[in-house]
DNA sequence: TAGGTATTTAGACAAATATCTAAATATAAT
DNA sequence: ATTATATTTAGATATTTGTCTAAATACCTA
């Protein structure tokens, strides 16, 4: 496996584990959000989604594009595929 | 998504979010070893690598049977076909 | 330009985690 | 029985992580 893809696996995973993180990615599975529509869907402040956000970033598992005074967040499904084939490489 | 399945997915995450650990499962994928084998295999000492072998298998990606003295651990790809589908969840 | 809304950054703190050494347990061999 | 080997458990410690509040930045509107 090339280092950008062992590093990207490394990031993917760390993302991943967390509960809130991989209900972010649920709930943009549906459609494009804003941070404030993400934080709004949880209990925990704004600050602390965005941190959450930045690391799903961070790990390719969502983008972002700047509308005016909104970031709008989206699902990534990119980064899935490596990771399927992560898994698949351990099965066989 | 199950209670079950959502706890297990948990542990799966947590397991896999780290180096030494997914290195091990790459080990076990060509054959079973005995802790100490895996040990070897480390830089780090014998009681850490125990503790991710406790941590792996609570997330039930290892099995062991015992030996004799030793303990043989082998990769367990039934845990990877749910991780799979959790992926593929979210990817439609 | 001033004020309002959306989002991120900075800094602090408690909880979780990876690692270590030392000790305990379990089995084997002499 | 005693000693040696294999592994785990216990307890300590430094680092990482998730969360918070307060402040900063960016954009919009009147």
């Amino acid at each position: 496996m090339s280092k950008y893809l062992t590093n990207l696996v490394n990031k993917v995973f760390k993302a991943l584990n967390d509960q809130t993180r991989r209900e972010i990615l649920n709930l943009l599975k549906e459609k494009d959000l804003t941070a404030g529509d993400i934080a709004e869907a949880f209990q925990i402040t704004k600050p602390s989604i965005s941190h959450h956000l930045d690391i799903l970033s961070q790990a390719e598992l969502v983008t972002y594009r700047k509308q005016g005074q909104f970031v709008i967040y989206s699902l990534n499904t990119t980064v899935l595929d490596d990771l399927m084939k992560w898994i698949i490489t351990l099965k066989d």
